[in-house]
DNA sequence: AGCGAAACTTGTCAATGGCAAGATAGGATC
DNA sequence: GATCCTATCTTGCCATTGACAAGTTTCGCT
């Protein structure tokens, strides 16, 4: 990755991507600079800033991926609430890089196009889980929405932040079952 | 502020803690620098860091003092779960930096005594919450206080992602109430 | 009054983000 | 295949920053 034979590196954009996706995982989402992604893609230190013109657009270019991959996974989860709820638990813990950026708007530009795109679908895909729990009444939908929506990023982020407990093991969705059953199944 | 008589400040510390606070507060966890602190508490580039170390111990004050006034709140809500629920949202949205950097414990430094005692108490508080809610069975209130911290603090980091959308007023603590009701009044 | 420790300053260095200007390659058109 | 055009990438540069070292001032205690 680091030799290059030719002046151009052929796919920079997607390398720098996911070296940022991997230094994010490894030290978090602002302990990297554009001059490292360079030297791990083996190009200059200003290539980077040609294709995303400063930091919060590579980290705009993070999360509009991250939505798309986020989206992917809940839509192949099924049609089932529960499973898609652990499926965004799933997708949060084994793709924290994505997850972080995504939950953090100061770190990038809400209004790219790209990225509103990817969230608006990512959007969809959660609002069809919810429709028909409440049929007849839309604030007790939306409620109900909210509620399921607000405790898997609940455990999610609780559990990527460390506060639960390590005593209940490395498997966050076996955690997570029965405590987020106590709302789904009722 | 930026006047200052003698040579010693004579409360940098607190100074520079507020001035993080602030910083924070108006732009995020990452984007403001040892030397901006120094500027505004009126001091020289170098004098933070005879209080803090570095960067990580300025964060480390900020989440212990975090920890301290949110075990404050918690507790000045009395012994209701729904209304310490509340007073969690209630915390969460009107002190953003604290409860920000509180759960980002890559930022400081998780070990230190301080933070661990304020921690600590904290968890305290949010244990009581949650005793005695299915009597018994050790399992199921586990379950029972996962469910609760997860629901409010998902609610929470939600609405300062902003991923709720602005329609539903500019009170976490209402459009909270009835979400959160699905899990505690059942 | 004197002394040791704490608080703060000045000076310095490597690293970084961002900008400007230049060099190179790829591809379209003729 | 020659020419030009443009995207891509490089080199050079500057202000800012975090961190450290060494020196200076003040405080508090005896």
């Amino acid at each position: 990755m680091t030799e290059r034979p030719s002046y151009h590196h052929g796919d920079l954009r997607r390398a720098i991507v996911a070296a940022a996706v991997e230094a994010i995982t490894e030290r978090g989402p602002a302990d990297w600079s554009l001059r490292e992604l360079a030297r791990r893609a083996g190009v200059s230190h200003a290539a980077p800033a040609h294709h995303f013109g400063d930091k919060a657009g590579v980290l705009t270019a993070v999360a509009a991926e991250g939505y798309t991959r986020f989206a992917d996974a809940l839509e192949a989860a099924g049609d089932d609430l529960h499973e898609t709820g652990l499926a965004y638990i799933r997708f949060a813990v084994g793709h924290r890089a994505y997850f972080e950026v995504m939950f953090t708007p100061a770190l990038y530009r809400p209004d790219d196009p790209d990225l509103t795109a990817a969230r608006s679908r990512a959007d969809r895909v959660l609002a069809r889980g919810v429709h028909g729990v409440s049929p007849g009444d839309p604030g007790a939908e939306r409620n109900a929405g909210l509620a399921a929506w607000s405790i898997v990023h609940g455990f999610a982020h609780l559990w990527l932040s460390g506060a639960i407990a390590d005593e209940l093991g490395d498997d966050p969705v076996a955690v997570a079952r029965p405590v987020i059953g106590r709302l789904f199944e009722r």
